[in-house]
DNA sequence: AATATTCTTGACTGATTGGTCCATAACGAC
DNA sequence: GTCGTTATGGACCAATCAGTCAAGAATATT
């Protein structure tokens, strides 16, 4: 055998996350990304091949975690609870300016120009939606929810304010006004009043 | 007096909007602009300052553009009609893919980084959601929308769902899908059912 | 301990970046 | 037409970019 790696693959991931996460995949510079990971130039081309592997690699684990807080948010509470909780998870305040969705952001920065790219994020936002309709049928079925709404259309507009509710994060929009725009919309989906 | 200008200012401005609105502020290269615009180079550094002189001028157009086209949209049929129109407006298939929304993009990469750009967008923000809560509160006194609404906190929803749906157009979505989303966070303002 | 294999470090590459300099061109005022 | 002023085009700049190379360091196997 050979020497082993002297860092951490997934903390190393992790770390890029939040440096392409915070500047965007071209402002972040290569020495940025070697400061802020921790890592040698020749560590970081060996282990993921250029500066836009490890941008995937980052974008993938980023989907893989934001969409696992979304479904422990999903888990608790009646389903119009936890469907709010799943909307405002993770944009918590300044969070967002900080940091920034690594998602919506290679979507705004890449368009769907990059084939690998759009997979990851069409996968993701599959993965959501359907988090979300199974959570709106289960609103319905608990007399929660309104029993005229087709549960993928609400699964759709709920994934698309999550992108809007970034954006106004990101913006510096106040806590208390991403949770009034959550529940205004909610409203849409409640039972007949 | 001297040589005059062989290029129109606003011409010029309307150039660099496109180009920045397709590949952000980072991605754009000087190049990138002047080959866009079809000025030289000096001349683009004479009349903007630099990169992000030209910048703040392109921001402030398409933010003056996008209002005025929002606006026009509200004024058209009724109240809720003419929300879900201005909500829509721009957002056209394979429009933002092309082209992607220069508030959208400046917010997601710069965040509140940049004062100047701080204030565009934050004016920008307030002329559109008062322009919404007026049309709110005139759906409201023509007994179409639901009294209960608070229009200031509703049309802040309607300016998020509105980046959302940007998002997600430049992500791929369908025309069908955007408008299908439209209309479920308008139920919530509707009169009671 | 010798060896094969891999990892790390730092110097280095050509290309591109945003921005400047300067000589020349085109205009209005006189 | 001459002159002051401003616009233009192209060469040019240091700095930075993403990515490579080679030499040394660290390990597991033998």
């Amino acid at each position: 055998m050979a020497r082993p790696s002297e860092f951490d693959r997934e903390e190393a991931i992790a770390s890029a996350i939040r440096v392409f996460a915070r500047q965007g995949f071209e402002a972040a510079s290569t020495s940025d990304l070697i400061k802020g990971i921790g890592i040698g130039r020749q560590s970081l081309y060996g282990a993921f091949g250029d500066k836009r592997g490890l941008f995937l690699e980052a974008l993938r684990k980023y989907n893989a975690g934001s969409l696992a807080l979304m479904l422990e948010a999903l888990a608790k509470g009646t389903p119009a609870e936890s469907i709010k909780a799943a909307l405002l998870v993770g944009l918590g305040s300044s969070d967002e300016i900080e940091s920034g969705c690594l998602g919506v952001g290679s979507i705004v920065e890449f368009s769907r120009s990059d084939p690998e790219i759009n997979a990851l994020n069409d996968a993701a936002a599959t993965a959501v939606v359907a988090a979300f309709a199974a959570r709106v049928r289960a609103g319905v079925e608990a007399g929660e929810l309104d029993t005229e709404i087709d549960p993928v259309s609400a699964a759709r507009m709920l994934l698309i304010l999550r992108s809007g509710l970034k954006v106004a994060a990101r913006g510096g929009a106040k806590d208390s006004q991403l949770s009034d725009t959550a529940d205004l919309a909610l409203g849409s989906l409640r039972r007949s009043r």
